[in-house]
RNA sequence: GUCCCGGUAGCUCAGCUGGAUAGAGCAACAGACUUCUAAUCUGUAGGUCGCAGGUUCGAAUCCUGCUCGGGACGCCA
């Protein structure tokens, strides 16, 4: 627990005390609500519990605030003052030892600063990316890959027991499709004539792939059986798919525990058991020769189709049976990164969930929202089909990971994004990102500074040296870190931690600007300052890893 | 027609379990480099939080209706 979640604690205690000892209300009222107000003038703590008081009480707030102050041990929670305001308001002013101890905590902590226990080990899974393997990632795959695995880095650091996993749809007639679309590219390399399949993919990766079947095999499948070229040119195409994936999300820094095949259900038979599992509930009916599902009895708008009647699957009866498998794996929560053309699949998957016997919270979808990508001022149209998407690759090397990772979870998954590639790529004051790495950049050049002038940048320091406005200001929001993991973690929200990680570096700026660092005139307080610039990196650094943006030492 | 997401400064967007004077970046304007990195800082200006009701001591936040934009509604995957 942070040195602020302690003070917070108890603060929260000795507010409660309080109330008991007012007689004003029962032992039953509200929790107390504290907030960081906005506003250094109204303290480092505010409670509104006055307000949320006044009508159990009948006494109008700001009488039943004067009351419970007056039964605070100020000193018990190390109070400095406390001031009623405004309609209500409790606000307190903290002694200011509890943020002196923020730096010895970070420097102890170092790289496992932000860590914290709230999770309390709980399993869970994240399933994310998840694209049929027929062709290249394209950019709103781009952002499920950077929000999946920021939040699942979050889940880490708060504490929670995360598994990534790929869903590999390599089952279904989108395989044949890749596969017949391989074997017409592959013919038509080689001079022949061949038309593309109806639903044929035409990305760039899979004339790639059918130039490096030339490239091994020549022209020896022209000669063989459409069905024999047909079927090598499928699992090749596959197989060589996902290896374009796999590498390009690795590079991209986003590596799975877990490639689960759908295939793998075919085999063990689990398709069955699942449909099996559901007529055991009474949720399967015939109808017009097809066997349906009654997902109705768990809100969705219409029953849906699980054997069609020609016999063979609709997508989601394989998807029923993986999500029994994830679910018999013994996750406590599974959490599934979708994009925003799948939303209209979440009602069918929550009811095979409550079908299959668990609860609907066990699962939980994030919906991304697309992506519209701006070039030049010109919206560029992305297409898998057309070929002309721009792909995570081309991202990669023209944004670079770490502006292409910051920019897609800066904000809310569900708000669309407008993805300005000139920003992006441009290396300037306009772009945030480098506004960040910047200020680790400039610690880190700082300390090497004071090494060549001769500080020790591991002396004794007294902390409590650091008076100014922007000395405390820099504590305060050290000492939230780790509050602001956890939080942008429980609420899926990367969004909040590149909000904090802006806010520190802005901070660091303002006082790297209007204080000097290294003094030899004042050495002791220079020593307080090399530990505060420590912590600050660290908590930098530490922030900038859970996004899987570099730090650099140097720009 | 039904459902999902969004509408906040000129632009792109934050805004927590409802709180005090609605924030940031960019763009605009005026300043700051003989100094530990000016990829920085300081200041100015910029708002009917889509509209209308409701709940509340208090609403950008919750509820209802409307409106605009995007998306989804198959025995496709």
């Amino acid at each position: 627990m942070s040195v602020l979640e302690q003070t917070e604690q108890k603060l929260k205690q000795v507010i409660s005390d309080a109330i008991v000892k007012t007689g004003l209300v029962g032992e039953d009222f509200p929790e107390i609500m504290l907030e960081k107000p906005k506003d250094k003038a109204h303290g480092d703590f505010a409670a509104n519990i006055a307000m949320q008081l006044a009508r159990l009480a009948k006494k109008a707030p700001r009488q039943i605030a004067e009351a419970i102050v007056a039964e605070i041990d100020e000193d018990e929670a190390g109070i400095e003052k406390i001031e009623i305001a405004g309609p209500g308001f409790i606000n307190f002013f903290m002694k200011d030892d509890f943020l002196l101890q923020v730096i010895p905590m970070i420097l102890e902590q170092n790289e496992d600063y932000g860590k914290t226990d709230a999770g309390k080990g709980e399993r869970i899974q994240v399933e994310f990316v998840s694209v049929n393997p027929t062709g290249d990632l394209h950019l709103g795959h781009a952002r499920g890959a950077a929000y999946g695995d920021v939040l699942s880095n979050l889940l880490e650091a708060a504490g929670f027991k995360v598994e990534r996993e790929y869903y590999i749809n390599d089952a279904g007639s989108q395989i044949d499709n890749l596969g017949l679309s391989v074997e017409a590219r592959y013919l038509q390399e080689l001079g022949h004539e061949a038309d593309m399949p109806e639903d044929g993919y035409y990305g760039q990766a899979i004339i790639d792939i059918a130039k490096k079947i030339i490239e091994e095999d020549g022209d020896k499948w022209v000669e063989k059986s459409h069905e024999e070229r047909f079927e090598y040119m499928k699992e090749y195409s596959l197989k060589a798919s996902l290896a374009n994936i796999e590498r390009d999300l690795k590079d991209f820094g986003v590596v799975f525990d877990n490639w689960f095949s759908e295939r793998s259900l075919y085999k063990d038979g689990q398709i069955d058991e699942a449909i099996q599992k559901l007529e055991a509930g009474g949720y399967i009916y015939e109808k017009d020769g097809a066997t349906w599902f009654k997902s109705t009895e768990f809100g969705d708008d219409k029953d849906r189709v699980i054997i069609k009647s020609d016999g063979t699957y609709t997508y989601l009866t394989p998807d029923i049976a993986y999500h029994k498998n994830k679910l018999d794996r013994g996750f406590d929560k599974l959490i599934n990164v979708w994009g925003s053309d799948h939303h209209g699949y979440v009602a069918r998957m929550q009811a095979a969930i409550q079908a299959l016997g668990y609860p609907e919270d066990k699962l939980e979808v994030k919906i991304i929202q697309m992506v519209n990508l701006f070039e030049g001022g010109e919206k560029v149209r992305m297409s898998k089909r057309t070929g002309k998407a721009v792909s995570l690759r081309e991202l990669m090397e023209e944004v670079g990971i770490d502006a292409t990772r910051y920019f897609f979870v800066a904000r809310s998954n569900d708000s669309q994004l407008d993805f300005d590639m000139d920003l992006a790529r441009s290396q300037s004051n306009e772009n945030p990102v480098y506004y960040v790495q910047y200020a680790h950049a400039r610690i880190c050049t700082m300390l090497e500074q004071a090494e060549k002038k001769g500080f020790d940048v591991d002396a004794d320091y007294d902390a409590s040296l650091l008076t100014t406005e922007k000395e405390q200001d820099l504590l305060k929001k050290l000492g939230e870190f780790p509050q602001t993991v956890t939080d942008a973690a429980k609420h899926h929200a990367p969004q909040r931690l590149t909000n904090y990680v802006l806010e520190l570096a802005s901070l660091l700026h303002s006082f790297y600007n209007a204080e000097k660092v290294l003094d030899e005139d004042a050495p002791d307080r220079t020593n307080a300052r090399i530990a505060l610039m420590k912590a600050v990196r660290i908590t930098i650094a530490n922030g900038l890893k859970l996004l899987g943006v570099s730090a650099p030492k140097k720009m």
